[in-house]
DNA sequence: ATGATGATATTGGTAAGGCCACTAAATGAC
DNA sequence: GTCATTTAGTGGCCTTACCAATATCATCAT
């Protein structure tokens, strides 16, 4: 009746008490296998066997030819979108949101239509507002993502504005890019709102697509502004190519 | 140039799309490590691994001695992705897959043009096979996504295709629309491999768009097969508004 | 006939060693 | 100084082998 205890999950669990106790840190590299193997007198197999638990659980991530390197501290749940910048956040808001507007403006309802315009309100006062949030902004666009009909489409756009929202420096970059771009976002929503009020699929398109390449401006901006010259070269050269994607 | 994308994890998933497609239920016996090691063609420790990241996901339970046996059937559980058809998928691919391939065609390198090309004999080879997976087409699809540069664009695409995989019911579908849909999908991957290849933004989204469309009239058919009249009729329905999207 | 017992086959568990591909840092050539 | 080359070090995967737990079934005692 002995359970034959799995080793793998013996060592699995000595690794992440090892993660737990602070002895790695988010980015560091855990011991070579063969090390690994030698210390806790298993064979590598078995020490490989635990590293892909771990990895499955999205602890470590393993580099062929470098080593296993801690993506995440057990206990803290996962974020599953890691590096995303706030470029590409934005970025990636513009090809899929341009769409889904599109989409959208052959499906809306009049009561959407209606809700839309509420929410263009909002947002023109929460840009009055000193402290305001981007609550409205999300609820806009999200309402469009839902007018798709498609529970697909929706989820990858909500998916967009959570990883927004999990990266600490993508918020302060937006909210400093907000702030230097206040007027124009109003009447880019209301041009959104007309476009889908009048059921045009190619101008709904093209004003989100407008919309969106003017935050993407404001993210420039505030970048510049922060002076990390080495990542305002990056998107400046990605901006580049962006204007040579959509023209 | 052979990627090295774990060999564990491609056997994890072609066992996971085997539990999706109804090869087993709840409380079966999955065939020895052995037999699988032959029927696979990959040694037994790389089964074992598979079986590892199954079991910690929480899909089979390992009795020594005995078997590995499933556990829960993949999709129930883990995704909040509940309702989503095979059409709304292909539907959602078709907006964000166009993209990000007309922005892959500014970025993509010469090294991944090679990957992509082999990835199209692979998808030939697959749909010359019986009992082919989709696996080939998969990775054709998510380097495209990696050529975007973009990792915001490539984890809501790489999503789009969990969330496939996640519905038992959608990979059936799937499997008899490729059935009914095999030569031209050559042909439509190549065509978007040559747009890429020219670093033509515009022709890449339109082969990106004619080869979903195309995916999109053969899961049309597959569901008019099925006789589910009622689903066959929201899908004419969307396929109608589509057509007034893109055009 | 029936139930207990033990031999044997099957299965997963682990080890050891080997070779390959990839990575990155040290080295050398220019 | 810059760039290409070399060279350890690393993980990826395979092969072989043996051990341990379990399942199966023939055998035997009742």
């Amino acid at each position: 009746m002995t359970i034959q205890d799995r080793l793998y999950q013996e060592i699995a669990r000595k690794l992440i008490d090892a993660l737990a106790t602070g002895a790695f840190k988010v980015g560091d590299r855990l011991p070579a296998e063969r090390e690994l193997s030698a210390e806790y007198d298993v064979s590598r197999p078995t020490i490989r066997e635990a590293m892909i638990a771990l990895e499955v659980q999205g602890l470590v991530e393993v580099r062929v030819g470098s080593g296993a390197y801690v993506r995440r501290l057990p206990g803290k749940e996962d974020n599953p979108g890691f590096n995303v910048t706030a470029f590409e956040l934005t970025e990636a808001r513009l090809l899929f949101e341009s769409e889904a507007a599109a989409l959208a403006a052959t499906q809306i309802t009049d009561e959407e239509l209606a809700e839309l315009a509420q929410r263009v309100k909002d947002i023109a006062l929460e840009n009055q507002t000193e402290g305001g949030t981007e609550e409205a902004d999300r609820q806009f666009h999200l309402a469009i993502a839902q007018a798709t009909r498609n529970t697909a489409v929706y989820q990858a756009i909500e998916e967009l504005w959570k990883l927004r929202r999990s990266s600490p420096e993508s918020a302060l970059l937006h909210a400093k890019a907000r702030f230097a771009n206040i007027k124009p976002v109003v009447d880019e929503h209301s041009a959104i709102l007309e476009a889908l009020r009048n059921r045009d699929p190619k101008a709904a398109r093209s004003a989100m697509r407008t919309h969106l390449s003017s935050v993407l401006d404001s993210l420039l901006f505030a970048t510049e502004e922060k002076a990390i010259e080495e990542a305002r070269r990056a998107v400046a050269a990605k901006r580049d190519r962006y204007n040579r994607v959509s023209s």
